[in-house]
DNA sequence: AACCATCTAGGACAACTGTCCTAGATGGTC
DNA sequence: GACCATCTAGGACAGTTGTCCTAGATGGTT
């Protein structure tokens, strides 16, 4: 194991934590636990709680940056990408149900605090906001890219929002089938994959 | 003034500090400051801070019923009430970009928390959703009126997502301009008003 | 004037918050 | 074996949290 092994448990049960009961209720106390470490030992790796934040944030865009990269390099064209980020809505939909989406509930979270990571945190939703408009002018959409990556991106946080709020598996899928109904109108991808 | 004008002050600030900072991170003393009263009359007013949430609760279901009520009692018809519904997110698109939704983020906020009052806060958007749904109904939707409503819903709660993260009026717009476009689509809706 | 429910201020309370310090354990390098 | 940076535990610190108590002010009813 590496020396910041630590760190990296710290910063991977943080992560989970804000997803899991949001960044506000989460204390330095509950991330010790969860590690297994003393609070005191916590400040030798971080010393704030906004540190921790920061941390966990470009977790999240590695993480989301390696999951996008993946998805690039299979063999499929763009509508079958597309459709790998719509379908995380069905892989995610039991902690989406309970948590929400961890992008937009931290944006969300943060808005509200008028936290100095707000910004960061959107950079999430840049990363696939790009992509998808990547996506889309490969498609032929040009100029429209950047709205259909956008709207898709809404469509997507609205979903997740609904099924928190009514704990509706049936209603995830509904959507991800409207989506795919919605990716088959546009005339960039009349052609099949 | 009635004798209860003090309680409904709390309620009142309560309102907003909750929309505006989240629950968990709006304490007692932050309401009673805003009230401009002192922490020990608080709680001859509200026991816990529970207390305060389901009359918050309370007082957003009676407003959006009485607002639903009056866009149900114009001489419009369903087609134009819809279109009121739509046009709360440019009306409130300043509060919703530095906010979001009240109902969406207290919703998350609260299954994040594990709060006992999510399914109350859930019933805010059953209000809408209920509505939406017969104003479908009286469009003859017939079955498909509860997913139209529920499909209107989420996207609405998408574009306050994403408007919020990207602090972006163009969008909304451009999202409520979608959202129309999207009614007159519907075969139900293919008669004008 | 006596009484009473209602309201108010101020502060007590233990528990917890994020932050920080100190003393010691660990393990590799000379 | 001596040394040193790295890591760890435990606890101190002041401030805040939600909750609760007490004593007094208020204002209407007998």
């Amino acid at each position: 194991m590496p020396a910041s092994s630590t760190r990296d448990l710290i910063i991977e049960k943080a992560d989970a934590l804000f997803y899991e009961g949001g960044f506000e209720a989460t204390s330095f106390a509950d991330i010790a636990a969860a590690v297994g470490i003393s609070r005191g030992n916590f400040y030798h790796h971080f010393k704030t709680k906004d540190d921790i934040l920061d941390a966990v944030i470009s977790l999240r865009m590695e993480r989301t940056r390696a999951m996008l990269d993946g998805w690039e390099t299979t063999g499929d064209g763009p509508p079958t990408r597309i459709l790998s980020f719509i379908h995380m809505l069905i892989a995610n939909r039991t902690k989406i149900m309970a948590f929400g989406c961890p992008v937009g509930t931290l944006c969300s979270e943060l808005a509200k605090l008028d936290h100095a990571a707000q910004d960061r945190a959107t950079a999430i939703f840049s990363l696939f906001r790009d992509w998808l408009a990547g996506q889309f002018r490969a498609l032929g959409a040009g100029d429209r890219a950047d709205g259909l990556a956008l709207h898709l991106l809404a469509w997507s946080q609205g979903a997740a929002v609904m099924a928190t709020a009514f704990r509706d598996e049936a209603f995830i899928r509904s959507e991800v089938a409207g989506i795919e109904h919605w990716l088959t109108t546009l005339p960039e991808l009349s052609k099949p994959n």
